[in-house]
Parts: structure tokens; C-alpha cells; sequence
DNA sequence: CTTGAATAGTACCGTACGGTACGGTACTGA
DNA sequence: TCAGTACCGTACCGTACGGTACTATTCAAG
């Protein structure tokens, strides 16, 4: 697609850096539930449907699919908050729970129907090379979570509570508490973990994170 | 596509269980340099051209477009070829290395050109549903891997060098060996673990996973 | 040598979809 | 009132591709 032009409208917020309109919204909304129900195979007829607008407007606001499909893959990652520690007073015990709040919100990001069809979607194109959404959910992804991950580390650290707080700490947390989740869901697998094995996944991951990474002497986890 | 009506040729081996002969063989590897290549882009004329065959010929083979992928994706998942401990008399050391070379084979292959294409192509198809493909490289990945992995630990579990040898086992081996590297691979990452730290990875997942399941006491593991 | 099966090569068809053009409508600001 | 703009709905175009039909060639069995 060729964009040696500019374009004609000021309504395209691509290359201005501003947020989706209220109404561009709703269409990146309609995206998502296209992404949801059908993967990548949905048209972008379906889309102007599913919206309520014309053909001509998406590409007038988007460019082109791949561009529509890029703005929704951004707006979703924005809206993406996770839980932070910024209390300067904090005991082993807090420590411990943030981090098992941090996996379980973790463990339902990632196998929630949204991030599912997000990842597809990004896996795929990362295959086809012609299209940026692999970068853009890495970055958003594990990058973004590790830029997360390592300030409350450096806490631990600072506290004493571990005595690894760099890339390799990330690695650890994310193979202990993801492991082979994200990929089975990912592969189709239908039984996904509910909400009381999430929690549970979430404890037995932290407890063998701070046997592994932690300075306290910790007593063996029981995994039943 | 309707297959109600019995395939005029015997050449088929899709219905009959018996192994692609070698000119299909053929036809199966230029299928996977193709996937390598494009991704789940190419066309079937493209694989006729690669295999010097004529489509025709292809669809009397494997039925439609899925059929050719489907037989693709199986032939590979039979060349996989792993490890096994079988010995009897074995000690702690023969069996962490045994694990390792476990781990560091299974790294390997994950983070393989193949590999990326044959998961991308299976994710992408499983958020499609109208493919088994995702099935097939679940059963033929992660699956085939827990019921090797499985009796080298229950070898572990008897000789008294592990204190579990489930499947709560094999996810943290897999946590533990894998951790985000797949994730990463697949979302287009291009900085690949090499094999000096695909062996660094594996000995540190090893000692970790020995740490945590181990009967004997173990020292903490340096990360350096 | 003849014959028939298997296959390469190619032309062809139907369809789905990305992208464009255009008519009609509602709103806004002069 | 009227020009300009944004938008919806839809018709349309070109292309790419899955799948089929047909011809020419090879080759082995009789």
C-alpha cells in the first residue's frame, strides 16, 4: 500500500499520535470481537457491518487493513493495566502477595479470549513478514511486562528479599508461572485454567520463585 | 470440501494410515520449505511448481489445501526424534544429564526455522476452527513431549532422585526449559538463542528444576 | 508394439476479498 | 440559504487463489 501521499482528511489519528475517536472506538471495538470469533479470516465488509460505517471510511480513517488492524492491536495494549508496588515500607509478606497478584492477573490476561486472538493474530503475521503486529504485540507482551516486572524486583532486591533482579529474574518468573499455558491455549486447546487454578498455579509459582531467587530460607513447596 | 465420494485412486495414503511414498515425500518437503519461507501465505500452485508436480495431482494426493498441510505437519512430527533413558542402573549425575540433553534438544527444536512455521501455521489455523491443525501439533508438541518426558521422571521417582514425577512435573519442566523463548520465537523475535546459550539455558533450567524436585539436598544455583 | 494408468503442464472457472467510486444524507459554519 | 465536509450504503473493479478439466508425455505390463 502506497502512502507517498498525504491524505486528504485530518481525521486519520495514525500519523498524529492522538487517541481513536469515540466513534473510531466502536469500530476497533467491532474489530476485536470480529478478531475473537473468526481469527484473521474476517473481511473488512464484515467489519464496515459489524460497525455500522462504510467501506470508505475505514480506509479513509485506517489506510488499509493493515493499518485497521494495527490501530486495534495498539488500542488494546493501552488499555492493558497491571497492578504495581510503590510502597516503600514493604514486608516479605506483601512482597510475596504482589507478586502472586501480578501472576494471576498475569495467567488471565494471557488466556482470555481477547489476548488469545491478539497473539494469533500476531503470531501469524509474524510469519507473512509483511505486517508489524509481531513487533508490536513483543513489545507490548513480554517486553512490556518485563518493564513491569523488573522495578519490583529491584525492590526485592533493595529489601533483601531476593538476590537476582535482572533479565534473567524475568525469564524465571515468566517459564514458573506461564510455562506451556499461553502455547496450549494458543494451539486450540479447549479446557483453559479457571479461576481457582489460576489462583493456584499463581502460589505455587511465587513460592518456588522465592525458593529459587530468594535470600529468606524457604521450606520445600507442596504441590497438592 | 465434500469427500462423499470415494477417491477414484489408490494413490492416496491420507485414508489408509500407510507412510507418503518418497515422490510424496517430496512433495511434503517442498510444503515445509514454503511454510518456512511465506508462512501460511503460499499457494498451491506455488507447491506444485516447488514439487514439479501438477495440481491436479496434489488434490488427487491430499484432497484439498487442509489435507496437503495436515500431511505435512504429521510427516514432520514423525521425523522428531528424542532422547530416551532406558538404563537401569543409573545415577544422579547420568540422570541430570540425561534432563539436559533432553532440554537443550528440545530448545532447539522449538526455537528451528520448522518448528516457527509449523506452530505459527498451527496457531493461526486453530483460531480459524476450520482445521485440525492446532490439534495435531498440540498432540504431536507439547503432549508428545509430557509422555516422554513422564517415564524418565517416574526413572528419577524410583531411584530416588525426584519426590515428584506428574504432570504438575512436566509443566515445570517446561516453565523452567521453554520459559518465553517460543512465545518470542513465534511473535518474530530475531535474536535467537545460539547453541552456547542453549546450553547455558538448559543446565541452569536442569539445576533449578533438580533444586525444586530433588530428593538431595542441592546448593542455589549461580546465574552467572 | 499396443494399451492403459499415472502424472506434468496448463487453461479455465467461480468466488472471495481488498480497495475505489459514487450517490444520497446529515450537519456545520458563513 | 448554501457551500463544504463527513459519513453511510452500495455498486463496482481487479486480482488472487482454490479447485477442476483437459491434453501431452512417460512408462510399464501384456
Amino acid at each position: 500500500m502506497f502512502m507517498n501521499i498525504q491524505p486528504i482528511t485530518n481525521q486519520s489519528f495514525l500519523e498524529t499520535g492522538t487517541s481513536p475517536s469515540l466513534r473510531q472506538q466502536e469500530v476497533l471495538s467491532a474489530v476485536l470481537d470480529l478478531m475473537v470469533e473468526e481469527g484473521d479470516g474476517f473481511s473488512m465488509a464484515a467489519v464496515a457491518r459489524r460497525a455500522s460505517c462504510s467501506k470508505e471510511t475505514l480506509y479513509r480513517w485506517f489506510g488499509d487493513r493493515d493499518g485497521l488492524l494495527t490501530a486495534t492491536v495498539q488500542w488494546q495494549a493501552s488499555k492493558v493495566i497491571m497492578p504495581e508496588l510503590d510502597c516503600d515500607n514493604v514486608t516479605a509478606g506483601m512482597f510475596a502477595h504482589t507478586l502472586q497478584e501480578f501472576a494471576k492477573s498475569w495467567l488471565t490476561v494471557l488466556t482470555g479470549d481477547v489476548s488469545i486472538a491478539l497473539n494469533r493474530l500476531a503470531v501469524s503475521h509474524a510469519g507473512n513478514g509483511k505486517s508489524s503486529l509481531g513487533r508490536i504485540v513483543l513489545e507490548n507482551g513480554p517486553f512490556a511486562m518485563r518493564e513491569r516486572l523488573l522495578p519490583i524486583f529491584q525492590i526485592g532486591e533493595a529489601k533483601g528479599f531476593l538476590d537476582i533482579a535482572d533479565e534473567e529474574a524475568f525469564r524465571l518468573f515468566f517459564g514458573l508461572v506461564i510455562a506451556d499455558s499461553q502455547i496450549r491455549v494458543l494451539l486450540g486447546e479447549k479446557q483453559k485454567p479457571n479461576e481457582r487454578k489460576i489462583q493456584r498455579l499463581s502460589e505455587i509459582a511465587v513460592d518456588r520463585f522465592l525458593i529459587l531467587c530468594g535470600t529468606q530460607p524457604t521450606k520445600k513447596v507442596n504441590t497438592i
